[in-house]
DNA sequence: CATCCACGGCCAGAATACGAATCATAAGAA
DNA sequence: TTCTTATGATTCGTATTCTGGCCGTGGATG
C-alpha cells in the first residue's frame, strides 16, 4: 500500500485530495498545518508528500528542509502565478508541482509519475542476477543481501531502470547527485567502479568510450 | 540523450524550464540573452530550442534567422496576447509556440510532439543494411555489432539522418565536432573514410566533388 | 594530354578517456 | 565523544581515439 501525506490548511482542498487519492487506491493522510505535518512525518513513513506552500505556522519551504533529509518525494501545490515559488520549490528538491486549482486527473497523473520515477510503483526489479526491492532499497543476489551504500544503490537503480541505454556521465551525475556535472572530477567513474564490483557487474556495465556507460542485457 | 536549449531572460522561467525538462529526461541548457544563445548554438548542437521572443540585445526573431540555417526545430514562448508575434514566429519557421504562463505538462507534450515530428524520438533507425539504436548507441549489421568510435558513430548518425542530402565538410564539422571548420586539416575526410569502411558503406557514401559527401539510398 | 586540386590511405605523436590506488574530509554509528 | 564508514578529490598509468602531415591516386578542367 502506498502512503501519501497531503498537507493543506484549506480543509476542503485537503479533503478533496484525500478522497481522490483514496479512490485511486492510495492511502492518504491529511495534515492541516506545518507542525502537524512535521509530527506525522516524524512518526510515520510516507511514499509521497503533497505540500501546500502557504501554511500557517511553519510554511511549506521550511517543512521542505525538514523533509528533504528523509528523501521522501514531494509534490507541492502553488497558486497560479507564483513562478518564483515553483522554482524555489524545485530547487529545494521537490519532484513536481501542481497549480491550484488543479484537475484531479492531472493530480493523479503527476502522483503516478513521481512514484514511478522513484520506483515505488514497482517494488521488485530483477536484472543481471540481482533482485532490487525499491521499497526496502535492498539488493540481493541469490537471496544474499548486498551491502550497498546510498550512492551505489542509486547508481545501480539508475542502470537497472535503463538497461541497454548509454548513460553519459553528465546524465548520471544529474540523476544521482543532482546539479551540474563537474567536469574536473572523477567521482562518477569512481562510484561506478565501486558499484560494479559489489554488484558483480564488472562484465555487465561497460564503458562506451567517450559516450558514457551501458548496462548490457 | 536529447539536448534542449532554453532561451529566456527571466531567470526563474529559464530555471523552471531547465528543471522540468531535466526531470523529464532531457538534457537542458539555459541561455539568458540572444548573444549567449547564439554562442551556445554555435558551439554545441541541440535537438530543440525553446525561444523567448522578448530578449535583451538580439531578440528572438533575429535569433530565429540565425537558427534556421542550422535546421534545429524551435518552439517559441510568447506572452498571452501577442497574436501577431505568434504568427510572425510560425511564419519564420518555428515549429510550435507556447503561451506564457504555461503548464509544464503542456510544455512537455509539445516538446515531445516536435521531437517526434523531427524523428528525434525514434530510437531505431534502419538504413543501408544497418540498424542504429540511438539509445544504446549501437550499430548492427545482420545482428552483429559494429565497433564504432565516438566520432564514427556521430558521423554515421548524421548521414543516416540525412540520406540523399549533400553534407558539406563544414556542415559535417559543425555538427559532429562543433565550432568552425578548420580548412587546413583533413580530419573530416579521414573520419568519413574510417566510418565508411567500418559501416560497409564504401559505395553508399560518395564524395560530391568540391561539395561534400552524400549518402545514397 | 597536361595540370590542378580533391580525396584516400597511412603513420606517429598528441590528446583524451578510463581504471586503480591513495588520501582527506564528511557523515553516521556506537 | 570516538570509531567506522561513506564520499569525493587527486594523482598516476594505460588504453584508446583523434589529428595533422605526407604521399599517391584519380577526377575535373581546359
Amino acid at each position: 500500500m502506498i502512503r501519501i501525506l497531503a498537507v493543506d490548511d484549506e480543509r476542503p482542498i485537503a479533503e478533496l485530495l484525500r478522497l481522490s487519492l483514496g479512490r485511486a487506491g492510495y492511502q492518504c493522510t491529511c495534515a492541516y498545518d506545518g507542525i502537524e505535518a512535521a509530527n506525522l512525518i516524524e512518526k510515520e513513513t510516507f511514499d509521497l508528500i503533497l505540500l501546500d506552500i502557504m501554511l500557517p505556522g511553519i510554511d511549506g519551504f521550511e517543512l521542505m528542509d525538514y523533509i528533504r533529509a528523509t528523501n521522501v518525494p514531494v509534490i507541492f501545490l502553488t497558486a497560479k502565478n507564483a513562478v518564483a515559488d515553483r522554482v524555489k520549490g524545485l530547487r529545494m528538491g521537490a519532484e513536481d508541482y501542481i497549480i491550484k486549482p488543479f484537475d484531479v486527473l492531472e493530480l493523479l497523473a503527476r502522483v503516478e509519475g513521481v512514484l514511478r520515477r522513484h520506483g515505488k510503483l514497482q517494488t521488485l526489479l530483477q536484472i543481471g542476477g540481482l533482485e532490487i526491492n525499491t521499497l526496502s532499497m535492498q539488493v540481493t543476489r541469490d537471496g544474499a543481501e548486498l551491502p550497498l551504500t546510498r550512492k551505489e544503490y542509486d547508481l545501480l537503480l539508475l542502470f537497472a531502470q535503463n538497461p541497454g541505454v548509454v548513460l553519459s556521465k553528465s546524465t548520471i551525475y544529474e540523476r544521482v547527485w543532482g546539479g551540474e556535472y563537474p567536469e574536473s572530477t572523477r567521482t562518477v567513474e569512481l562510484h561506478i567502479q565501486r558499484m560494479k564490483k559489489k554488484a558483480g557487474w564488472d562484465d555487465r556495465i561497460k564503458p562506451v568510450y567517450g559516450m558514457g556507460y551501458r548496462l548490457e542485457g
